[in-house]
DNA sequence: GTTCTAGAAC
DNA sequence: GTTCTAGAAC
């Protein structure tokens, strides 16, 4: 990094301005800075206030450590005291670093007010580093000043991760840095070390990754004294010295929104109204990282020529009742222009609604530089795409395919060729992407409206009752897409297991670990090579070009085969599938089809017209059985619609036989039912598995997140998905298996897979309260049937 | 899906 | 030295 950006640093100041200084003096003797650092043990704060401590004193600048842990004479003292130390610090004029973890916002409020009461610039460094690494830190270090260190450490860390607040512009932060990795602790170091007195640091929010905004050069410096072209370059920053003026229709916009009081549409007149009078107009909106935001074009509208008025009731309609059944969500609906139709016509109809106004308003603004131009933070945008999801055509789409670059168009490639109308496609957007790296834009959402324009395809004539119809099923797809995006989000994890009911009316797993294991050793004497016989056996059959399947027809004999038959039928349905399987993954497909060859197999446990029960090959639980569509064509859950419902029901209904009949031979268990969202196995299939875990098999990551996380849908979800919608909601991220690893009943986080397989045969806490709602748990003491 | 294994982490 | 993960191959 070169410090020197922007200037290069003046000597060291060695005026001491007195607390009542006016602010020209002060600017003259160097800001003081207050940096607050927050995060759990074990994420490094020491060592990070160590190394700004020494780059300050090298370079002879007047900085102080606050440490809570060595503060009472070298052994951990209280708050009060680090306020007093802080305190001293400032009136002798130094900056100073608060090393707590301060990780929640009442905990670090009053170094907040300290600062702010000097009229020091205060900065929160939030070192927000995976949950496992401050957890292997803290358990391993020996020499811990505030004996946070051994055994107690992983709970400590656990317990104070759960109650984690990021911190938020409006606690009166005027910058914000994002660390999640060593890397990024370095820079801020650097950057810390090198702070001139004659330098600030830019405003705003920096390296936040997961949740949207934004990595907007942590390394920036900016000179003080040129405030006014900041404002004029970046639009987005709003320095100490501004606060007074510039920050009044910010301040109302956030407390607005934050609180979720006061409804935001009249916010947004509020601050129209002070836009007129020529104040700065495209201030910070909202730094609330706790709400996932998605903002969205009106679909269909524009060049689809869709009729405005009863397109705005069916957005008002549909985005109102999607925050009202989501919490953690927010919903922004965008256009251009301050004298957008649309946007009055939603604006009025919504006034007229009962709902949190916090979580669905409209902004003014271009969809693509929503953060860096309007300073609203939206983790997933949606694009008002084409049939082909081709870039160009002008409008939305082409701004935003321009925006993002060539890696939207890649990686849209990968998730769906075409679209119809009415569906839409989530795309993870890499983080090579600028509109990533820029605005903190994580996905973008495809999706296809209806058309009333004669001149574009599929026009529906004027057809209002079928257009009505489709835009509802366009939004509602864009918002489900965007649920799921949602559930994947850390922070929501986190609020579901805080609301999590105390009494769950779930069994726990039995207590006996001993009768536990006796249980699996003797499954796993009876278990049946099933699945390598089945390769096998088709292999030979390849082999000799005797296999009765009609896709062995293709003269190469080659699996791959019936993947470019489907691939070919799904372009011609306008089905967004195009997955290709192995060879290794056809086994199921086999099973479901010639049933009949393995009847004397004791892995298959039931046969019918639609289904085969089959005992998973390499169980994850106790008991984890396979209820296998036989339909042919349907390899996954994203090929299912409507029409396959009845289907859906049948195996859900035969998953709950059996998960009945293993609750009669060991009560202890409790069952869940479900679909992975991307299978790894050709051909659709229900997962019966016990919430025990305790097997063998369950050997990786990717196993255990692949039951535990979002990425694995609940059937009556996908039930209920599929009968509003026509289709099952589905969370492509492969960053779901990659997930840290969490306890699925209290949400502990652990560093690797054999200390969390000693956790959860133990852990007796209920299982979180969206896993109770809606039957989605089977236990003797429940006794549902899960039929709705 | 699993197995194998190099190399990172401890 | 041992444990554990993650990527390649099947």
């Amino acid at each position: 990094m070169d410090p020197g950006e922007g200037g290069s640093p003046a000597a060291p100041s060695t005026s001491v301005a007195a607390p009542g200084a006016d602010a020209d003096t002060r600017e003259d003797a160097g800001k003081q800075v207050v940096v607050i650092l927050v995060g759990p043990p074990g994420s490094g704060k020491s060592t990070f206030a160590e190394a700004v401590m020494a780059g300050a004193a090298a370079a002879g600048r007047p900085w102080a450590r606050v440490c809570q842990d060595t503060i009472g004479k070298g052994k951990a003292g209280t708050k009060i005291q680090c306020l007093k130390a802080a305190a001293d610090a400032l009136k002798e004029g130094k900056s100073v670093l608060i090393d707590r973890c301060n990780l929640e916002r009442e905990q670090r409020s009053d170094f907040v007010k300290l600062g702010c009461t000097v009229q020091a610039d205060v900065h929160a460094v939030f070192l927000d580093l995976p949950a496992k690494v401050c957890i292997s830190r803290s358990v391993s270090r020996t020499s811990h000043e505030g004996n946070v260190q051994g055994g107690m450490a992983a709970m400590v860390v656990n317990r104070m991760l759960k109650n984690k607040q990021a911190p938020l512009l409006t606690e009166g932060f005027s910058r914000i840095t994002f660390c999640t990795d060593d890397d990024d602790i370095k820079k801020a170091v650097d950057m810390y070390s090198a702070l001139g007195p004659s330098h600030s640091l830019a405003s705003g929010v920096f390296g936040q990754k997961s949740k949207g905004p934004v990595q907007t050069g942590i390394m920036k410096f900016l000179k003080k004294a040129d405030t006014s072209s900041v404002n004029k370059s970046s639009g987005t920053m709003v320095t100490s010295s501004e606060r007074k003026t510039g920050q009044q229709n910010t301040t109302l916009k956030q407390e607005n929104l934050e609180a979720g009081g006061a409804c935001s549409m009249q916010v947004e007149k509020k601050l129209d109204n002070l836009k007129e009078k020529g104040e700065q107009s495209k201030e910070r909106v909202s730094s609330d990282t706790s709400l996932c935001t998605l903002a969205f074009p009106s679909i269909s509208t524009a060049d689809f020529q869709f009729d405005l008025e009863k397109a705005s009731e069916v957005i008002v309609d549909a985005a109102t009742d999607f925050v009202q059944k989501h919490d953690n969500v927010r919903l922004v609906l965008v256009d251009l222009s301050q004298k957008s139709r649309i946007l009055s016509l939603v604006k009025d109809k919504a006034a007229k609604k009962s709902f949190d106004s916090s979580r669905f308003f409209t902004f003014v603004g271009d969809i693509t530089q929503l953060h860096s131009k309007g300073g609203l933070q939206c983790n997933v945008i949606a694009n008002a795409a084409n049939w082909r999801l081709k870039p160009g055509g002008g409008g939305v789409n082409a701004a935003i395919f321009n925006a993002a670059g060539e890696a939207l168009q890649h990686a849209t490639k990968e998730c769906a060729d075409t679209l119809r109308p009415g569906n839409s496609v989530a795309v993870p957007l890499p983080s090579t992407s600028p509109l990533h790296q820029q605005e903190g834009v994580t996905h973008v959402i495809h999706v296809l409206g209806p058309n009333m324009n004669p001149m574009r395809p599929d026009c529906l004539k004027n057809d209002y009752t079928k257009g009505c119809n489709v835009l509802r099923e366009a939004y509602n797809s864009v918002f489900e897409n965007f649920a799921s995006i949602a559930r994947s989000y850390p922070g929501k994890q986190n609020d579901e297991t805080s609301s999590r009911k105390s009494a769950s009316g779930v069994i726990s797993p039995n207590d006996s670990k001993t009768k536990r294991e006796g249980i699996d050793d003797s499954e796993r004497t009876k278990k049946c090579k099933l699945l390598p016989s089945i390769l096998t056996s088709q292999q030979h059959h390849e082999r000799k070009g005797t296999n009765t399947l009609s896709y062995h027809d293709n003269s190469m004999g080659s699996s791959d085969a019936p993947n470019q038959a489907r691939e070919e039928d799904n372009k011609k349905n306008g089905g967004v599938t195009n997955k290709t399987w192995g060879s290794w993954a056809q086994s199921l497909y086999e099973v479901a089809m010639h049933p009949e060859k393995y009847k004397n197999a004791d892995s298959i446990l039931e046969i019918s017209d639609e289904f085969v029960v089959l005992k998973d090959l390499y169980p994850k639980a106790k008991r984890h059985v396979l209820v296998i569509s036989r339909t042919d064509g349907l390899d996954s859950l994203a090929d299912v619609k409507k029409v396959h419902l009845p289907l859906l029901r049948s195996l859900h209904s035969a998953g709950l036989k059996w998960a009945h009949k293993f609750l009669e031979e060991d009560a202890s268990l409790t069952f869940r039912l479900g679909y992975h969202s991307v299978p790894s196995m050709r051909q659709l299939h229900l997962h019966v598995i016990s919430q025990d875990f305790n097997s063998p098999s369950l050997k990786n990551k990717k196993h255990w997140n692949s039951f535990t996380s979002a990425f694995f849908l609940d059937s009556v979800d996908v039930m209920d998905d599929v009968d509003q919608h026509g289709s099952a909601t589905i969370n492509p991220d492969e960053k779901l298996l990659a997930m840290e690893l969490r306890c699925h009943r209290c949400r502990s986080a652990h560093p690797n897979i054999p200390k969390l397989k000693s956790h959860i045969g133990a852990c007796k806490s209920p299982f979180p309260s969206h896993l109770l709602k809606k039957d989605k748990l089977l236990s003797v003491s429940t006794g549902r049937t899960g039929c709705s």
